[in-house]
DNA sequence: CTAGAACTTAAAGTCAACTTTAAGTCAAGC
DNA sequence: GCTTGACTTAAAGTTGACTTTAAGTTCTAG
């Protein structure tokens, strides 16, 4: 697979693959006449890699993540350690986009809202002092 | 209250709510000796602007959401249709989510994947041809 | 009254994640 | 064989969301 077919694919700018390829997001894939040819294998690379940044993962900590994730290697504690991290951080996000979702939903409803309305609904609360 | 009392509240640097006030997210408040003095109504906005930010949302989209609300004025057409495409970003982001979730507590029990394995997991498909 | 903390501005700097540009090389179809 | 589209590079440009800087003003505590 060139690039271009990649790109298409995992639709994307072909730009954004060698981009995450210098950054070692991605292997440097064979060559043939100078230009990339790519196993099949890198399309779910890739995929995966536009998931994680819709998700909120920074590049690097996309990094991190799959280069310690292999078929029949054993994640390792610093994995571990990383992805249970983050799965708090996936879970608080989870509690905050329902809150969020019912008061849109209730918005749409009801006709008039105050921001303190918005402000409890979502338990935003500031700083004491 | 000043600007530090504010920024220390919503916790986020005074440089900032100056910011959002350039952007026209924040109103112009009330000046004594050229100093910015908030009504307690903006610690409400901020933390507002603040988490809606942090669920992904753009400032400009903040700005259009936050005009468009009010206490005792009915949220017009143009306000739900935004409310209404937004909610259905959160529906989405909710779902994926709960599979990245499940998918982090499954890999941090058993101890090998492949990135086949987290494809599938996550329903993610690459365009055909 | 004065030192120092907190405020003011406009403009420049930063960071992430790309995209665009320019100038050139390779490959696929006619 | 030649054209045209897809590829190559390094470097510069873009966007969003701020932060930092520099130079100055104002407030507050002692």
């Amino acid at each position: 697979m060139k690039i271009g077919e990649l790109s298409a694919r995992a639709n994307l700018n072909a730009s954004a693959i060698r981009y995450y390829e210098k950054l070692g997001l991605l292997a440097a894939p064979q060559r043939i006449g100078g230009q990339r040819r790519y196993p099949s294998g890198a399309l779910q690379r890739v995929l995966l890699v536009r998931f994680a940044t819709d998700m909120g993962f920074t590049l690097s900590e996309i990094k991190l993540f799959l280069n310690g994730l292999g078929d029949h290697i054993p994640v390792g504690p610093r994995w571990k350690k990383l992805a249970s991290r983050k799965l708090v951080k996936v879970k608080e996000n989870i509690s905050r986009s329902l809150k969020l979702k019912s008061l849109l939903q209730g918005l749409l409803h009801c006709h008039c809202a105050s921001l303190e309305f918005c402000v409890t609904r979502l338990s935003l609360s500031p700083n004491l002092r």
